[in-house]
DNA sequence: TGGCAGGGGTTGA
DNA sequence: TCAACCCCTGCC
């Protein structure tokens, strides 16, 4: 039986979809039009299109609480952006993109995702993402591979992953999936933990240290005042925080960014990472 | 067209 | 603290 093709469509102000489609969060979008855009919610195919004041979804099945979720179109952004710090760089980051969002994915897809992400640019990550959904993936619609199950991946072999291009990241991605399949780790488990055991849960996993585990925090578990440091923000940190420091090291980085950022630090790290990504850091 | 450097990180010694 | 891990992309 054929699944009902439906429509959503959703008022929004303030929702910059092509800066959080592209802010190096997600690998499963792609811009097949003017504003619009193919990709998933989980399991669910979806188109969505930025209207003039609304976002536009249709897919089969839609579950409108699960879109909500995924994209977070009910949060009230400003209150977010309200505790970010007052300084002339994050005054631009947020002048860059203001409508920039952060997504709630699926905690496994994210765990994958970033796996597959360390020493890979975003073109490649979304390759790898691609490989994978259309090599092991479930076909749930012809053509739509939907992204493969740690239950699935659990059983695929180190090679079999190698060629997805993954590279040395198969033996870590193979084990993460064993790990996972094996009980060793529960990704729903830490749904309820705080987020500095969440965190120790998460670097259990093969393949997955501080930096992986933070992208998780954020993008997949809600934790928007985790943090995540790459080489990008931590550039972008000494360029724009300390340009004069000879000697700034990374505990004292770390700190500092723990505590100057604040309770949405995770989501003040997505701007200033997206103008600095795309825009160079001057303002453009 | 080919050669080379370097990349959004983790592991293990 | 640092080399090793794969291999793709971008640049010359």
């Amino acid at each position: 039986m054929v699944s009902p093709y439906s429509h959503l469509t959703q008022r929004v102000n303030n929702y910059d979809l092509a800066s959080t489609l592209n802010s190096g969060q997600a690998f499963c979008w792609n811009l097949i039009g003017p504003n619009e855009w193919s990709g998933w919610v989980g399991r669910t195919p979806v188109n969505i299109l930025r209207g003039v004041d609304c976002l536009r979804v249709s897919g089969r099945n839609l579950s409108r609480e699960a879109i909500a979720r995924y994209f977070q179109w009910d949060v009230d952004l400003s209150a977010i952006t309200g505790t970010f710090p007052d300084d002339p760089s994050m005054r631009k980051a947020l002048a860059y993109a203001p409508g920039l969002r952060i997504l709630r994915q699926d905690p496994w897809e994210t765990v994958a995702n970033f796996i597959c992400s360390s020493m890979k640019q975003i073109v490649q990550i979304k390759q790898i993402h691609i490989a994978l959904r259309e090599r092991f993936g479930v076909e749930v619609e012809p053509g739509h591979h939907a992204f493969p199950s740690w239950q699935q991946l659990s059983a695929v072999s180190e090679n079999e992953l190698r060629e997805c291009k993954l590279g040395f990241r198969a033996k870590h991605l193979a084990m993460a999936a064993r790990q996972l399949a094996a009980g060793e780790v529960s990704l729903e488990a830490i749904e309820s933990l705080p987020t500095a055991e969440a965190r120790e849960e998460l670097m259990k996993l093969r393949g997955v240290g501080e930096k992986v585990a933070n992208c998780v925090l954020l993008f997949a578990y809600g934790r928007l005042e985790v943090f995540p440091v790459d080489v990008w923000v931590e550039r972008a940190i000494r360029t724009l925080y300390f340009p004069r420091a000879r000697k700034l090291t990374d505990k004292r980085l770390r700190r500092f960014v723990g505590e100057y950022f604040g309770p949405h630090g995770g989501y003040a790290q997505q701007y200033l990472f997206h103008w600095i990504r795309t825009a160079g850091g001057n303002g453009k």
